[in-house]
DNA sequence: GAAATCGCATGCTCTATAGCATTCGGAGGA
DNA sequence: TCCTCCGAATGCTATAGAGCATGCGATTTC
């Protein structure tokens, strides 16, 4: 058997999207059950194990709960967990506007402890960027973020005051992101920041470094942001 | 196929493990190729689906890296994400003698905000403990957390000085910690944490709530935790 | 009316097999 | 020497089926 049909996308995936798409018309709600594994197979003409890849799959997600013995139901949203989402996508999510502005954008050498991060040599070249994070005119977040310079150079002229840096990279160079290492921690806000976020010196943040990985595995971005400690809070859900 | 052998341990389950205990006896060592799905099938006759799945749940922990075309690879360790650890876990697995100080343990009513978060009526009574976390003599943490009374009312009593809370629930009750939901921010110290964690009032912490889930799915804790943040990093791995 | 029992539906583990997609190194040619 | 092409190895998607384990509601029993 071929393993997918008709369009690239993989059956199991498709099963995943038409779930997705329920869940988010609302024919289905927060504990609701989703239709059996044996349920599914029929309905989408395919054999147990593909219906139960696509189920397990979500369950991962978080988007639904499986019981042994009882069933698959519609999880109660909590928000997303553990989801790499840009900025853009993020507020799109909460149904906010969101804006971003462009403090720097360039070239820069000599930062070994970022070049270490992405597995480069230490006087490697690395596109800078830095950007202030705005909900309306209220700005709650700074993000710091590099890139290799020998493929991304072309990025200091991107537009990426109106359009996401995740975008750039997919559109431009083919490249999606799969996933993040981070390490996340508070700090006090130092001068600078405090007078860029609008807060006093010494307030807290939410910082968090990160390394973003492609679906190739390969380290593509290393950035760090600080969060504006009552304007962000970080879901997650994490497992024994 | 009667799906698992000799004792209750699915077979996936064991050849997960003899892969880990390569591992950790520094037999495989990151970057080293693992054995490829259909060499894991044969050496320990069972079929590639099985294998696929053994390889497939070490991959989710970060434990291996999969490349399609490539082949299986030890992950460099990064720490483990998203562990739900406890705290003596936690901390012998970085070689530091841990210590903990009970501040408070008894029955307490009417915490409505609490009781909503474990799903239980307004007014149930609920069991509050209250923990300082030190290394050595050290506090960096203070952390509290609420169970409800009708089970776990004897925790009170318990001496959660020496040894685990989790511990505990596994000994005492027969409950198993599965995973937790967690929000994380950063906050300042008021002065009541500050003195008791050793800093000055404002210094940022890193707060993180969580709601804990048993293998059964029932909400068991609900805990918050204060860290200081120079001495505490969370690791997390997000997907997209 | 309460307690024990049974059976069904559901999820979980596993077998055995097939073909596709991607990667990487080596053979052969320019 | 460099480059291209090919094939083997590897992971990915999918099929079709078996038996087990668990939870829950209905039925039976006391």
């Amino acid at each position: 058997m071929t393993g997918n049909h008709s369009n690239g996308t993989p059956v199991y995936k498709k099963i995943q999207n038409s779930i997705r798409k329920r869940i988010e018309a609302d024919q289905l709600r927060p504990g609701d059950a989703v239709a059996s594994e044996r349920e599914l197979a029929k309905a989408h003409k395919v054999s147990l194990m593909t219906a139960r890849h696509a189920l397990a799959g979500l369950e991962r997600e978080g988007i639904v709960e499986r019981r042994r013995g009882a069933g698959t139901f519609v999880a109660s949203p909590k928000i997303h967990f553990n989801k790499l989402m840009s900025y853009t996508e993020h507020m799109a999510s909460r149904g906010l506007a969101p804006s971003s502005r462009v403090l720097l954008a360039k070239i820069i050498e000599d930062e070994q402890e970022v070049a270490a991060r992405l597995g480069l040599p230490a006087t490697s070249r690395m596109v800078k960027i830095e950007r202030l994070r705005l909900t309306g005119e209220e700005p709650f977040a700074l993000e710091i973020c590099y890139l290799p310079a020998a493929e991304y150079s072309d990025l200091v002229k991107a537009p990426l005051g109106r359009s996401s840096l995740f975008g750039a990279l997919k559109h431009e160079y083919g490249v999606e992101l799969a996933y993040a290492d981070e390490e996340i921690d508070a700090t006090a806000a130092d001068i600078n920041i405090a007078e860029l976020l609008g807060l006093h010196r010494g307030a807290p943040l939410l910082r968090i470094r990160q390394v973003i990985y492609s679906t190739k595995g390969k380290a593509t971005i290393y950035g760090v942001g600080f969060y504006r400690s009552e304007r962000h809070t970080l879901f997650i859900r994490r497992f024994r």
